[in-house]
DNA sequence: GTGTTTGTTATCAA
DNA sequence: CTTGATAACAAACA
């Protein structure tokens, strides 16, 4: 599940493959992913930069134009040069008994760069979806996202500020709003709730002062670490090159229910909250 | 055939 | 209008 770190990830490795690289053209394998006349509002434009908001992608292009992609739950972006290889450092570029480095059966969208260079867009259960608009767009987009937990307008203050928005939401599902908060998905929701102590059950209004603190800084030191470990391969995730993340050795609770908490040795729950899987530890969290 | 995986949005109820 | 809960979307895997 491709997440904030996950995203960064990616647009981290893209930034230094495509800009300055000019669209020459598109293969549209599935039209509902794309945005009406996307082949020719791509064509010919340069890639001026590239940068993330919450779990989006935002490529900036030229003649004021952007190129947002959602990678959703299963997309992949992989970028290969024109001799058909990911720059990835000899890594195995499989996922399953695919290469992830030319179209295959997963291949939704392919974006071909004037130099020969390709941008593939994987996506196995197509939820993904690549748009081309203009700045008013980018702007409208941008607002309706939550603040960034990792810009410095996350402070203490501003946290708590948007806690009183929602003080009878369940603490994860708060987490996981990306109009309050953006970039967290279920993987971080869970794993900062453990690293704070705190039970995702848990009403906001019911957080002490203390546990709001903790919460905060749980969630920015995990999405840190997991930037600096290329975020985590669960599913699909791999990043621009082929490799995957390494972060999932270091997952405390999330996919690990009916396993030991890593703390105390208890078997970690696993309930279902608003839908969504939930893993935590009954007696380290509160 | 059934349950499970989850980011976002549509829909509905209070 | 706001808030929150739930289903739907798609596809593969165990």
């Amino acid at each position: 599940m491709p997440e904030l770190p996950e995203v960064q990830t990616v647009v981290n490795h893209l930034a230094a493959k495509i800009k300055g690289r000019i669209f020459k053209s598109a293969e549209i394998k599935v039209p509902k992913m794309v945005s009406n006349n996307f082949k020719s509002a791509v064509l010919s434009r340069k890639v001026i930069g590239i940068k993330r908001r919450g779990k989006m992608i935002i490529i900036e292009l030229s003649g004021n134009r952007y190129l947002l992609v959602h990678l959703k739950l299963t997309g992949q972006l992989i970028f290969v040069d024109r001799q058909g290889k990911a720059s990835g450092g000899g890594h195995a570029l499989e996922n399953g008994n695919i290469d992830l480095t030319r179209p295959n059966k997963f291949t939704r969208i392919i974006l071909n760069f004037k130099d020969g260079g390709r941008l593939l867009f994987h996506d196995l259960r197509k939820f993904g979806w690549m748009r081309i608009v203009d700045k008013l767009e980018v702007d409208k987009v941008i607002r309706q996202l939550g603040v960034e937990p990792l810009s410095k307008e996350f402070t203490l203050k501003k946290f708590i500020e948007i806690l009183k928005k929602r003080p009878k939401l369940k603490i994860k599902q708060f987490l996981l709003n990306q109009e309050l908060i953006a970039g967290i998905g279920n993987i971080y929701a869970d794993e900062s709730l453990f690293a704070s102590g705190i039970l995702p059950s848990r009403q906001v209004k019911s957080l002490k002062a203390e546990e709001v603190k903790k919460l905060r800084q749980s969630v920015i030191k995990k999405l840190k670490e997991a930037i600096k470990f290329g975020g985590t391969s669960v599913n699909t995730f791999v990043h621009p090159s082929g490799e995957r993340g390494k972060f999932m050795a270091r997952l405390k609770v999330y996919q690990r229910g009916g396993q030991k908490c890593l703390c105390c040795g208890k078997i970690l729950k696993k309930i279902r909250l608003g839908g969504r899987g939930t893993v935590y530890c009954f007696k380290c969290q509160k």
